[in-house]
DNA sequence: CGCGGCTGTCTTACGACAGCCGCGGTGCTGTAAT
């Protein structure tokens, strides 16, 4: 079989969308690779199609359980049944079963965190793997120094598996994120595909403001002004949800947030509406994001900046996918970027924590003040390290922390740059990821656009076509 | 660390402000006890 009959045959398309075919036909003359393509376009075909025309099994290590959820179903609907999800929502029973029967799967999705659970790993190694995939691979750089350290072990990993052929796809990641990637990989002379971020149908604007109190007025402004729906991004939980009253107070009714303190069951349930198109607007910290798959945003706005470049660039990307105009506004006040220090500087053990532990030979509970979940996994993992590397703990784990802090401040000081400048925004960003700017119409506020643009244009005359969940479960159960 | 919001005080009015307190993101897994 082809790779068009494949196409044809299993995915029903008749050609391949920009980026699709280069990295599927690099994958098949057995080069590792590392593709970055724009959002939404159709990344999962990549390993989907050549897991077709090999052998063995496709393992794919995804970053959330809802992700892989997602692409299980999908594979599911498109008529394959050897698929799994080894993760915990797996009963006792189900995953035992399951590990003896994994040679009959064709798609295996798990979390790094599970590749790290012996019984798991030890299944997967007696397995013939055809492909190795890591989706969201960006997140190896963003999350495995400290959030999620088993990130930064898949080299070993794949080094445990016999070094089978890798596929590393992300969205964003610029030169360094890159390198980082193919080097935790232990990727040697991948081929590297890297399309262009620019998304032309985005225009951005940057505002900035006198205090927050201008902030609230404008954004209850322009949420009423903008064709909908839409996405606002905070850096806390609680102002998002306080934004949602403001919006609601002034005639925003369908607005609702979604952060990563909810219940999983109320984040799936605001997720589904906002696909569904039950909602105007959702107000979200950076949890709402990966897995949005929603085609017509018509705008995103940051209440707040965010604290790097590629995950503002990820964020407005979920702008526009369907190629309509769309916008994205960032506000900035002084002293927004403050609190993304002091969240850096919390996650990760203090100075004197990190003393306390080296000397006390005891166990990481009785450090003063206690140490949250992610800072004693981030003193266990680089006490690991460093008796690997043959240095003295302490001073090995303080000058991790130096190097960690020093480069969050300086992506912080490049999002706060492109947010002071003059030039063009859509080249400060280009330039970020080392393209050549591109003039275009509609452009950003430094080359000038019309607002009006991106203006709803009905009067809110819409007929109430579908009630809503809320407006559902009234009509079954009036003044709940 | 620094901001916003609340409280209490001084004042002698339909308020003003000092000072204090609380708050601040991203997710996996496993295990124990019901």
């Amino acid at each position: 079989m082809t790779i068009e009959d494949v196409l044809k045959q299993k995915f029903g398309y008749d050609s391949f969308r920009p980026g699709q075919q280069e990295t599927i036909h690099s994958l098949l003359k057995g080069r590792d690779t590392l593709s970055m393509m724009p959002t939404g376009t159709g990344k999962s075909l990549c390993y989907q199609l050549p897991a077709y025309l090999m052998d063995g099994v496709t393992v794919i290590v995804s970053p959330l359980l809802s992700l892989m959820q997602d692409q299980v179903d999908q594979l599911k609907a498109g008529g394959e049944k050897r698929v799994i999800a080894l993760n915990s929502f797996l009963q006792y029973e189900e995953k035992t079963r399951a590990l003896l029967h994994l040679q009959h799967y064709k798609f295996i999705f798990l979390s790094p965190e599970m590749l790290q659970v012996q019984p798991i790993i030890q299944a997967i190694q007696r397995l013939t793997i055809s492909l190795f995939v890591v989706d969201e691979a960006h997140c190896i750089s963003q999350w495995g120094y400290d959030f999620r350290p088993d990130y930064g072990l898949l080299g070993d990993v794949r080094r445990k598996l016999n070094e089978p052929l890798t596929l590393a796809l992300t969205a964003t990641a610029d030169e360094k994120v890159r390198e980082d990637i193919k080097r935790q990989l232990c990727l040697t002379d991948p081929k590297e595909l890297v399309f262009s971020v620019n998304r032309p149908n985005i225009s951005m604007k940057a505002e900035r403001m006198e205090d927050p109190l201008q902030k609230q007025k404008k954004l209850v402004e322009l949420v009423r002004f903008f064709k909908k729906p839409g996405i606002v991004y905070f850096s806390g939980r609680k102002a998002a949800e306080e934004a949602v009253m403001l919006l609601k107070l002034n005639g925003v009714k369908k607005a609702a947030f979604y952060h990563g303190g909810m219940e999983a069951g109320d984040r799936l349930l605001i997720q589904h509406q906002f696909l569904n198109g039950e909602l105007d607007v959702v107000c979200a910290t950076s949890a709402f994001g990966m897995g949005i798959n929603k085609e017509d945003v018509r705008f995103v706005i940051h209440y707040h900046m965010p604290s790097q470049m590629e995950a503002y660039l990820q964020e407005i990307g979920r702008a526009g996918r369907d190629g309509h105009p769309s916008i994205a506004v960032i506000f900035y006040v002084h002293g927004d970027e403050r609190l993304h220090e002091f969240i850096a500087q919390s996650e990760l053990p203090s100075c004197d924590q990190i003393k306390q532990a080296a000397t006390q030979h005891q166990s990481l509970d009785q450090v003063e003040p206690p140490l949250t979940d992610i800072q004693k996994r981030f003193l266990e993992h680089y006490t690991k390290q460093a008796v690997l590397e043959g240095k003295r703990a302490e001073s090995y784990i303080l000058q991790v922390r130096e190097h960690l802090l020093a480069k969050k401040a300086e992506k912080r000081s490049q999002m706060k740059e492109w947010i002071d400048s003059d030039e063009c925004r859509r080249a400060g960003y280009m330039r970020f990821f080392n393209e050549e700017p591109s003039g275009q119409q509609q452009c950003c506020d430094r080359c000038g656009i019309d607002l009006a643009v991106y203006k709803e244009n009905d009067q809110g005359n819409k007929p109430v076509k579908n009630l809503d969940w809320r407006g559902r479960l009234n009509n079954l159960l009036p003044g709940l």
